[in-house]
RNA sequence: GGAGGAUUAGGCUAAUUGGUAAGUCAGCAGUCUUGAAAACUGCCGUCCGAAAGGACUUGGGGGUUCGAGUCCCUCAUCCUCCGCCA
């Protein structure tokens, strides 16, 4: 959510920021509705005024043992005044939170220009895609050889896209899982399990309710939201508080199962590993200072292409262009790593600023010393999501007699050096 | 799930049984001092406003009332007890 007054102020910045993002909003509506809110307040804030002046009056009359009647009668036609003015402002100001809620961030002047995936800059590749003299397979037949992972049966359990994974197959997870936590305490994140449910105040904070309801999967007799992702629980964590300015920056990394929907996605994207309805994730999130989420946000893009390099897989870095980019964001990077049976570039990790844009909806400060609290500025990204690294990681190590070699770094979580049949 | 009690600002703690949040410690700034401490002065919940000023604020949300920290309803959290349970 961005600032009524920064919005008034900046109208033309903000309306084309829209525009290039492809988002509408109403801009006619937001003066409309800021204006009509302006001078309600005027009205109600002068008649309370009144009205605590009177009942300090009514106070002393009667200690007084004098009649207050005729005040009292007053006051309560001017409390009806209020009451309806009170409502209709309330009104206003729900309108206005709705429009205000369709109004997109403003993209980082070093963003690019564009509006299609085409757009995207490629700024950075590492790592060579490997090369062998056998033609190399997709991971859904490996996996399938191996009894790695049995997509049939989780298919019987719960639905397609819930895998079962087996033997070496749920090592090689939890393998990765405790690698990518183990880095990220390296790099100074705190580990942090969340709740892997939401209720609709957490969904509504950093931006699922109201616009992507679809794509989370709704516990409606208790009204939870499985989550799409650690980082909703997570940055809720501050919502609504004021954080000290030496607790910045606050790193946090999360290893939870994540639940989309995917509704609407269909095509030979969903084959194998590529799209799931339920997969595991660590996510890296960080609250910092307004002054540093660029800087910030470099450093978390590093944090996650480490994890590529040591895992040795091959990568290239997207800069997402104005088009591309998503509602809430200011700059973000893509992370995809090649996936050699595939002959394609598969998504695994978003590193996104979303500078106060998420900080404003859930209400999180900092202060230092006196001062005026201020905004944090959040950011999160992927560090990693699994079930592509493994996808990756089977097909860009796979053997010519059909095993796949256990990459060095997780050897020692693995205890294996090679998966085979077993 | 049931019964009872509690929740006041960063911490602690008051508020005529309904009359409009008083203090204290910590913190910040200043005066004094070679420096610090002490002492003194000011600031010390949020918002609007250039200011004067005004509105809001007692865990969250509603209600009664001219007026609610105080009374009623509801939710959350914590404590005590009962029940259930891996």
């Amino acid at each position: 959510m961005l600032e009524l007054k920064f919005i008034r102020e900046n109208l033309e910045l903000v309306k084309k920021a829209a525009k290039d993002k492809r988002f509408e909003a109403d801009f006619d509506a937001i003066i409309r509705l800021d204006d009509e809110r302006k001078s309600l307040i005027l009205k109600v804030e002068d008649l309370k005024a009144k009205r605590n002046k009177a009942t300090e009056e009514v106070a002393r009359r009667k200690k007084a043992k004098e009649n207050a009647d005729e005040l009292i009668a007053e006051m309560k036609k001017v409390g009806d005044d209020i009451k309806v003015l009170d409502e209709q402002l309330a009104q206003v100001e729900k309108n206005m939170n709705q429009v205000l809620l369709t109004v997109p961030n403003v993209p980082h002047p070093s963003v690019p220009d564009g509006s299609t995936p085409e757009d995207n800059q490629t700024i950075f590749t590492w790592g060579e895609a490997p090369k062998t003299d056998f033609e190399m397979k997709p991971h859904w037949d490996i996996t399938q050889n191996l009894d790695l992972i049995d997509f049939v049966t989780g298919a019987k359990i719960a639905g397609s896209g819930f895998p079962v994974y087996k033997g070496y197959g749920a090592q090689l997870q939890r393998a990765l899982i405790n690698f990518f936590l183990d880095q990220a305490a390296i790099n100074g994140y705190k580990e942090i399990q969340p709740p892997i449910v939401v209720n609709a105040d957490s969904a509504t904070g950093t931006g699922q309710l109201p616009d992507k309801e679809d794509q989370m999967y709704v516990v409606t007799r208790d009204e939870f939201y499985l989550i799409p992702t650690a980082e909703v629980p997570v940055t809720n964590i501050h919502r609504h508080s004021v954080l000290k300015a030496e607790q910045l920056p606050i790193k946090y990394a999360a290893y939870t199962p994540c639940f989309r929907r995917e509704a609407g996605s269909y095509g030979k994207d969903v084959r194998g590993l590529n799209r799931l309805h339920q997969f595991d994730k660590v996510e890296l999130v960080k609250f910092v200072h307004p002054g540093q989420s660029y800087d910030e946000l470099e450093s978390l893009r590093t944090d996650a292409e480490k994890l590529l390099q040591l895992l040795g897989l091959p990568y290239r870095v997207l800069l997402m262009c104005k088009g591309d980019m998503g509602f809430t964001q200011t700059k973000k990077y893509d992370l995809e790593v090649w996936s050699a049976g595939q002959k394609r570039w598969l998504e695994v990790s978003s590193c996104s600023n979303f500078e106060a844009f998420q900080a404003r909806r859930m209400n999180i400060k900092f202060k230092s010393g006196n001062e005026k609290p201020e905004y944090v500025h959040t950011l999160n990204g992927s560090g990693l999501a699994l079930p592509r690294i493994v996808a990756a990681i089977i097909e860009n190590y796979q053997t010519d007699e059909g095993t796949v070699l256990v990459p060095k770094v997780l050897r020692r979580y693995m205890g294996v050096d090679v998966i085979k049949s077993h």
